[in-house]
DNA sequence: ATAATAGTGTCTATCAGACATTATCTG
DNA sequence: CAGATAATGTCTGATAGACACTATTAT
């Protein structure tokens, strides 16, 4: 349709592509930074994985996994193979979450991160990896104002409070959590900001979509799944009611199997 | 802290950051779109800033309002200046929607976009602009599985059919919508996409937040509010449910101002 | 005066929250 | 058998949807 259409310089489309010059302007680069949940085999609590960086800068931090995107993918693409890359992780809920753009976030150029979630049914055991990449799962606690993550096996505690702060765009108000940090080890970057925007998104998620589904296995019961839910809500729910609310989302199989908690043997269902 | 860390190379941070050669990996432009939606005077309807495309490719086309983001700013700042200088608005309601990376997405080079929702009470006049920049306000339709912009004056018409579409992500389904072009003319680039995450997002957010507020003016009447409410949200609501609803978020002024609907005098408010 | 619209009252169905009770299983 | 937990019943208060009515005002 426009193939014979000439610009002011008189180029056609085609001529105009091939004098093209792309480096008119400076470029960022450009990441993908994963916040990857799991729930521990005893669905007692989240996980959640990080990577311990190699080099400069926040050297010896852990950090979200994450890396950068390729010339011929998308970003979703990208947080796809990196997951499977640095944690083996496939099979897995991924959503985009939100792209962080300071221009200083990253002290070595300009890096924009466009930050997803990444919710998993199994915590798979992580290697070491490549090139002195260290992995692991951490503990993970989100509540009462507070970001909790730590693993006692390597000795890592790093805590974060979050207080409600009131800001302004246009002229309507809106509150926002802000971070501080509570702990001798930090997050590497501006790693926490990704976490607790990915939170939000989970919470706000939860009320209208089947997310939480994406912890559970395909055949589940409903205690497990509602564990899950209690979990990623980070409060306890009324088991009848629980039940009204789902009930229509989930088809019973007519087979029997044991729960995760619990000892007695429920219902299995799957998500219609 | 790790100001005295040194990496595997033996370089400390500041050693490191000198070195540091940002050529290594292939970087992507990164643009600012604007989903600029305002009332109409009468508030019979939305309308919908678009630029006419003065280049290849997408020549003559119609586009939303963007630019590349600069060195020095963040995506929140350059779309922030680009409504300034491609349409003179300010005082802008203005929010991350999502980021767009399809590797072909743009013919010239890899630009990835990350895109903005803009709303504004006011229809201010859009001047021609500078190099044969073009700028229209359109009349939006946004219903019934349809998205419709129009401009009788210029006699552009652009439609588009939306159809519900299941896709998966991990093991869970999710619906979304797919937009068929259904005139002769179109959107440039994948602005129709653009469009369709910025809708659902607003659409969504009207339910917990004061968004709708922002394309009011400071003092408004419940009656003009009502139909900001419905012009956005694509139907009507009941008078006395909505003021229930909105009760305890605004405070009346004990003052009377002409409505812009109706003929009537009527209490003004303003948001808490 | 009257038509239009600002503003309020109220009925109902639905749903979330909160317990309580029964049924069934496992040790 | 006994304690735990799976599964269901039901009460209450809050809320969204729907409609009806009264009060006020511009022409």
């Amino acid at each position: 349709m426009t193939q014979t259409l000439k610009d002011k310089n008189g180029l056609t489309e085609e001529e105009f592509l091939a004098q093209y010059d792309p480096g008119d302007y400076p470029r960022p680069s450009v990441t993908v930074d994963m916040l990857l949940l799991g729930p521990k085999k005893d669905l007692s609590g989240l996980r959640i994985l990080l990577i311990k960086r190699g080099g400069h800068p926040f050297l010896n931090c852990w950090a979200l996994p994450g890396g950068f995107v390729h010339p011929d993918e998308t970003c979703y693409e990208a947080a796809k193979r990196e997951l499977r890359e640095e944690t083996g992780v496939k099979d897995v809920y991924l959503e985009q979450v939100y792209t962080f753009s300071k221009p200083d976030r990253d002290p070595r150029t300009r890096v924009m991160s466009v930050a997803y979630m990444a919710l998993t049914n199994k915590i798979v055991p992580v290697r070491g990896g490549d090139d002195a990449l260290e992995a692991a799962w951490f503990d993970f606690e989100y509540d009462d104002g507070m970001i909790h993550i730590f693993n006692e096996d390597i000795g890592v505690d790093i805590q974060y409070e979050l207080t409600t702060k009131r800001f302004k765009n246009g002229h309507i108000k809106y509150p926002n959590l802000v971070p501080t940090l509570k702990t001798k080890t930090m997050l590497a970057f501006d790693h926490v900001e990704i976490i607790i925007e990915a939170m939000k998104k989970i919470r706000k998620e939860i009320e209208y979509t089947d997310l939480p589904f994406s912890m559970a296995d395909v055949k589940f019961t409903l205690p497990d799944l509602q564990v899950i839910y209690e979990l990623l809500l980070g409060h306890k729910l009324y088991k009848a009611n629980f039940r009204i609310m789902i009930a229509d989302r989930v088809e019973p199989l007519g087979e029997k199997g044991k729960s995760i908690i619990g000892r007695r043997m429920s219902e299995l269902y799957i998500l219609k």
